[in-house]
DNA sequence: CGGGGAATTGAGAATCGTCAAGCCAGGTGG
DNA sequence: CCACCTGGCTTGACGATTCTCAATTCCCCG
């Protein structure tokens, strides 16, 4: 840990500001961070969402990665470069690569749950659901959106559209509440990770 | 390497054997893997294929893991136990451990573009696609599909009508042939991953 | 030569994407 | 201080795609 701090350099990013840097991994200070892909067809596919304390960069250090950007206007990173972390003979910093690594494999599988997902509400039910846990909040706290919904859309694989009337349509179910756009509260979290039932 | 030789358990699984052990990595020497979760709704969702050289077991090794059965009669796997990975000092085995991961993360992030694309057509080329690559085979030469249409359709989070449909699209479209119904052979791969053009 | 699961095909209903218009909030400049 | 303007968000209508249910065919295996 003392090891990891001297390698550390944390750096501010603006709004839509690109980080990548191939030879380095990162992790989440404050703000948020999207990781995506262009799709052949031009489309915006999200991959990751990267929240405080999440780390990315673990794939593949030799080869390619998706593009990453800060979606937060003022996110801080912290980075550490591969190459000194791979040269580290402390256990604790291999230790660290793995935990890091086997976050990201985690958040990936979910999200692959997610996007299985058949309805649009149920998607975005258990794209709220998802992250008020990560972003550890007490059940019934205000959720404040970090992205906006062509972010969620893109996130997702569904059009904005559909987001907003998934949106309105847990809120006329009672499931959520909205305090502006951004804004939301969980009501019923039942309702929203198993609307999968009936019309 | 030879390091690892001296954990490596190998053994052999039968047509829809449960397989996972929590404290075990695998890597797939023979035949194919499907590692999946059951929805609050009962769908079932296939995180992820493995294939012949995949390795899988990296994430959480103390948290909750996916389940993981073969596919093909007479699947083997090699199995590392956990335990004995991480006291191991040679930093070969620290390496393996990254490569591993590394690989399952890229593997989860290009499923995720492939489910995440908009049209079930599109879906089904990706992964027939993937699927050639994945197998190392020549252009045009001839894929055994080792999984069902119904794996297919869990694996891209759409009915197996609509893959059964898709194919028979694909087919007519020239991009595929069909040699029997789990045997594909790839004629057009450019019409096959970006088939979003019009109708 | 049969089973029987796998695969395909068809028809109707439900869902989603697209196009278009309208709304709302924050920021800018007169 | 207010009008305006821009980008994000919402809503509506219609066409396209997919899901569901059902029937039929295929093919592997005993």
């Amino acid at each position: 840990m003392d090891d990891l701090q001297a390698y550390t350099i944390v750096s501010r990013y603006h709004h839509g500001q690109r980080v990548g840097e191939r030879d380095y991994c990162y992790r989440v200070v404050s703000g948020a961070v999207r990781q995506y892909a262009i799709q052949p067809d031009g489309r915006r596919q999200i991959i990751d969402l990267l929240l405080p304390g999440d780390s990315f960069g673990f794939e593949a250090p030799d080869g390619e990665r998706f593009a990453a950007e800060a979606i937060v206007e003022g996110t801080m990173l912290a980075s550490y470069p591969w190459r000194r972390l791979l040269a580290d003979p402390n256990p604790e910093v291999a230790q660290r690569i793995r935990d890091g690594a086997s976050d990201v494999i985690c958040r990936l599988q979910r999200q692959l749950l997610v996007v299985g997902r058949v309805k649009a509400p149920e998607k975005v039910g258990a794209f709220l659901l998802e992250l008020a846990e990560r972003l550890l909040l007490q059940p019934g706290e205000e959720v404040r959106l970090p992205v906006s919904r062509y972010d969620i859309a893109d996130y997702l694989a569904i059009s904005v559209e559909t987001v907003s009337r998934s949106i309105t349509d847990l809120q006329h179910r009672g499931a959520i509440r909205l305090g502006g756009a951004r804004q939301v509260t969980i009501i019923n979290p039942d309702i929203l990770d198993m609307s999968a039932a009936h019309h």
